[in-house]
DNA sequence: AGCACGCCGACT
DNA sequence: GTCGGCGTGCTC
């Protein structure tokens, strides 16, 4: 070893001890990293990048090595202890992440006033984030507790509940969350001596899993007609198998959370043929080659000038950031895939991010297609976690040096990347909108930076942000104006809702104007598919009372709660509370007089083969992607044409390339219009050009139709003349006179509490701490703006009061200083004010709910 | 985040 | 009188 261990000496003026330290990030809700001593069997072993077992108060935590120092003077340093505990072992052989990418961690723990430890454990794979976890066994002592009379109630049923039990433990987490016992009962029992808490190792299994396939013995009609009696559920099941079988039962319990007895039923009268299929463990990604992505497609000259200056920039060897500004359908993929086959035979890796899961398979096909299987990895939350385990190991070691995946991919351990392309860069969805408030697309830049690679951020309608940084110079713009040869931009057609007489609420497709219909009736005549959006799941968006007018509200959120038919229940999408939908109002009991009131996607649906009863419909919104497998599913039926129309939520909208598609009906385009947040009209903006270019990819031209109420908005005339600049050039003007980003810098304190006094308090306190930090730092007039507190538009979300405090800042530095200056004593001021007041700061926000 | 220490209300 | 509530502070 290196360095002489001494005795410890924590005497003043005591010789100083030279000693083997690692800098290991732990986990916790504590800024900054913990020091431990290397023990001596580890030396030649350790390096960073390990997620080693360290002693962390009375606990035994995986923390990750983020510097090793083999001779470590401690003189040199005040700020660390002296007597340090020692690292207890490596808990993987191979190092999670290279050297290299550390300082971005750092980065982002300060940029984003987060605690380094959990930054790290965010990037890393869930599957090596808990190497143990702590479980709890009866003792003899507890077993013979149970005959005695005296146990008070809440301890015997614990007790009852281990020694009922299968297993000889139970999880300290399954207890808390199945069981509803607190954990100062635990420590009550464990105190008596009556059960015992230790760490048990847990494992990752993978087993070949088998899947049981229905499809039906009989067509629809007579299955129906086998039941004396309609039972709802059931026909729509039956239907559904019809339609769509074979289906695995996955499939059908995510579709119908109610339906086993329904299906038991259909099995009794031997109306289902049932089979077992196998599913092999990788299946999660067995991706559709894409062989037309295959060879290397030749470029338009718009096209050839992007990736020369692209390779121009990978053979410099230093940063540099671009802006690829494509409309849709200009072949921005095949740019990517050029450029990273220039990385790869310069021996670099790359990486791709993509906005959502749901558009890595399309991504992954064509890359794979492109440059073999083994070459390209892929990491998303929607792989099994040994899945994503392998794939990350496989990125480790070099073997794949291509990454696809949805924004966590931006920490892929890509050893000497050379090009990160972040596709569709302006969607929301790169922010993480929970806990580590993250946005990957500005990771990637400093990623890239850090690491002297290439930045591409692509996109259609690219945000302000990116549009500002462009002309600031930060980034070079390359355009791509033209569609590829022989398809035209779809021309866009504006269906004014006020000039048609309102519909029936309760009658089929009243969200359908006459021109949406006639065109969904042609479109359907000649054979065309079509794409309806209508951004909103469910059947009813209320629930109202015809009565006394009182409409269904969460009891834990300040939202009225939406019916779901296929459930048949009432639900919250915050925080997903559901009941059952009565038949009485539960207000004022009156009989029956409930009313289903707004359409969802799921009433759209079900309309769509009222109205058309040959239409073969689809629906892709979050309820019918709960897995990954679904959501390909839905894609590739589609994509196949075996549905000729396809109803969902925003989702649809992105991204996707479905040559058959001819129409796309847009049908509430001022949805996201009236929201309280400034970037309302961008987000319209956005969605109308992006769905609009779904249509027209294939042979036959496209139509898109856009339902409004507001056909004279900017952002609604200006996307139906594709006429991006121009409405660049007016929403600049106008955030520049608000002071909004991207021309001042935003950061989000957000306060809640239980108790709503003691929460408003707190956000008090917050605002003037932050105004506190802000006087002792401004030098002049226009560096900081501080809004609030006020109640967050949606004010109570989980049973928690809401408020915000936000802060506009002229630019970054001014804002980084200000919350160097407030961080992290700004959480204990919050905390302090008690009724569990927490704060949440979310720099650079996405959402202002 | 946990987990322990420490100071005030309802039970033996 | 204690038991236990959760407010507060620390973890290399």
């Amino acid at each position: 070893m290196s360095g002489v261990l001494r005795a410890k000496n924590s005497e003043p003026g005591a010789p100083l001890t030279v000693e083997s330290v690692a800098e290991v990030a732990v986990p916790v809700a504590a800024p900054g990293s913990f020091h431990y001593r290397i023990p001596e069997s580890l030396h030649e072993r350790l390096t960073v990048g390990h997620a080693v077992t360290v002693p962390f108060g009375r606990r035994r935590l995986t923390g990750y090595v983020l510097d090793v120092d083999l001779a470590r003077d401690l003189g040199d340093v005040d700020d660390v202890p002296r007597d340090l505990k020692s690292i207890v072992g490596v808990d993987i052989e191979q190092p999670l992440f290279p050297p290299e990418i550390v300082p971005l961690f750092r980065w982002i723990a300060e940029y984003y006033a987060h605690p380094l430890g959990e930054v790290v454990r965010t990037a890393l794979p869930g599957s090596t984030r808990s190497a143990s976890r702590e479980v709890v066994g009866l003792l003899p002592v507890g077993l013979d507790a149970l005959g005695s009379a005296e146990l008070p109630d809440d301890l015997r049923a614990l007790l009852l509940r281990l020694a009922e039990s299968s297993s000889p433990t139970l999880t300290v987490t399954s207890l808390r969350r199945r069981d509803g016992i607190s954990g100062t009962l635990l420590q009550r029992a464990v105190r008596e001596g009556y059960v015992e808490k230790s760490q048990a190792q847990s494992r990752v299994a993978v087993k070949v899993r088998t899947e049981t396939m229905f499809s039906l013995a009989v067509d629809a009609r007579s299955a129906r007609q086998v039941f004396p009696r309609p039972g709802p559920v059931r026909d729509r099941l039956i239907d559904y198998i019809g339609r769509f079988g074979p289906v695995s039962r996955g499939d059908l319990k995510e579709a119908f959370p109610t339906a086993s007895a329904s299906l038991r039923q259909l099995q009794v009268k031997d109306l289902l043929q049932v089979e077992e299929r196998e599913v092999v463990p990788g299946a999660a990604e067995r991706v559709v080659l894409e062989p037309s992505a295959a060879t290397p497609h030749a470029l338009m000259e718009a096209q050839e000038q992007a990736l020369d200056a692209i390779v121009t920039a990978l053979d410099e060897g230093a940063y540099r950031a671009f802006l690829l500004h494509g409309v849709t359908g200009s072949g921005k993929t095949e740019v990517y895939l050029q450029a990273a086959d220039a990385v790869l035979s310069r021996g670099q890796s790359a990486v791709l991010l993509v906005p959502e899961i749901g558009l890595t398979p399309q991504f992954l096909g064509r890359f794979r297609a492109r440059f073999g299987e083994r070459e390209v990895a892929v990491l998303h939350s929607g792989l099994t976690e040994r899945e994503r385990f392998d794939e990350w190991l496989r990125i480790a070691v070099g073997e794949a040096r291509l990454v696809v995946g949805p924004r966590s991919a931006v920490f892929a351990p890509v050893r000497d990347l050379g090009l990160v392309v972040v596709d569709e860069e302006h969607d929301g969805s790169y922010k993480q909108d929970s806990s580590l408030r993250y946005n990957a697309r500005d990771v990637a830049v400093v990623r890239a930076m850090r690491e002297k690679a290439v930045v591409v951020l692509g996109s259609a309608t690219p945000s302000l942000e990116t549009l500002h940084n462009a002309e600031l110079g930060r980034y070079v713009k390359l355009s791509l104006p033209e569609r590829v040869v022989g398809r035209s931009m779809p021309e866009i057609e504006l269906v004014d809702l006020r000039q048609y007489p309102v519909a029936d609420p309760d009658e089929a497709g009243a969200c359908l104007s006459p021109p949406m219909r006639d065109a969904l009736t042609e479109n359907l005549a000649v054979g065309g598919q079509a794409i309806l959006l209508l951004n909103r799941r469910g059947f009813a968006t209320t629930v109202l009372c015809t009565s006394c007018g009182q409409h269904f509200r969460c009891s834990e959120c300040d939202l009225s709660m939406t019916y779901h038919g296929r459930r048949h229940q009432v639900l919250c999408h915050l925080c997903g509370q559901a009941i059952p939908l009565p038949e009485d109002c539960p207000a004022c009991s009156g009989y029956q007089t409930l009313s289903l009131v707004g359409r969802g996607t799921e009433r759209l649906e079900e309309e769509l083969v009222a109205l058309w009863p040959q239409v073969r419909v689809d629906r892709m919104d979050t309820d019918t992607t709960r897995s990954r497998a679904s959501h390909r599913r839905i894609l590739d039926r589609f994509r196949r044409g075996e549905v000729d129309v396809l109803v969902g939520t925003q989702m649809v909208a992105k991204g996707h390339d479905f040559p058959g598609v001819t129409l796309v009906g847009v049908l509430h385009a001022d949805s996201a219009l009236h929201m309280p947040d400034f970037r309302a009209s961008e987000r319209t903006f956005q969605l109308v050009s992006q769905v609009a270019g779904r249509a027209g990819r294939g042979e036959r031209p496209g139509r898109v139709l856009v339902q409004t109420w507001h056909p004279g908005h900017h952002a609604i005339r200006l996307a139906l003349d594709h006429d991006f600049d121009g409405f660049v050039e007016r929403e600049m003007r106008l955030r520049r006179g608000l002071w909004y980003p991207p021309h001042a810098r935003l950061c989000m304190f957000r306060v809640s509490a239980v108790n709503e006094r003691k929460g408003a308090a707190a956000a008090r306190a917050c605002r003037e701490r932050v105004e506190e930090a802000a006087r002792a730092l401004v030098t002049g007039p226009g560096q900081l703006r501080i809004l609030g507190p006020s109640p967050a538009p949606i004010y109570r979300i989980k049973g928690r009061f809401r408020w915000q405090v936000s802060v506009k800042a002229h630019d970054h530095a001014t804002m980084g200083r200000l919350l160097a200056a407030l961080a992290p004593a700004l959480f204990d001021v919050v905390r302090k004010q008690g009724g569990d007041s927490r704060l949440a700061i979310d720099r650079d926000p996405v959402d202002l709910l």
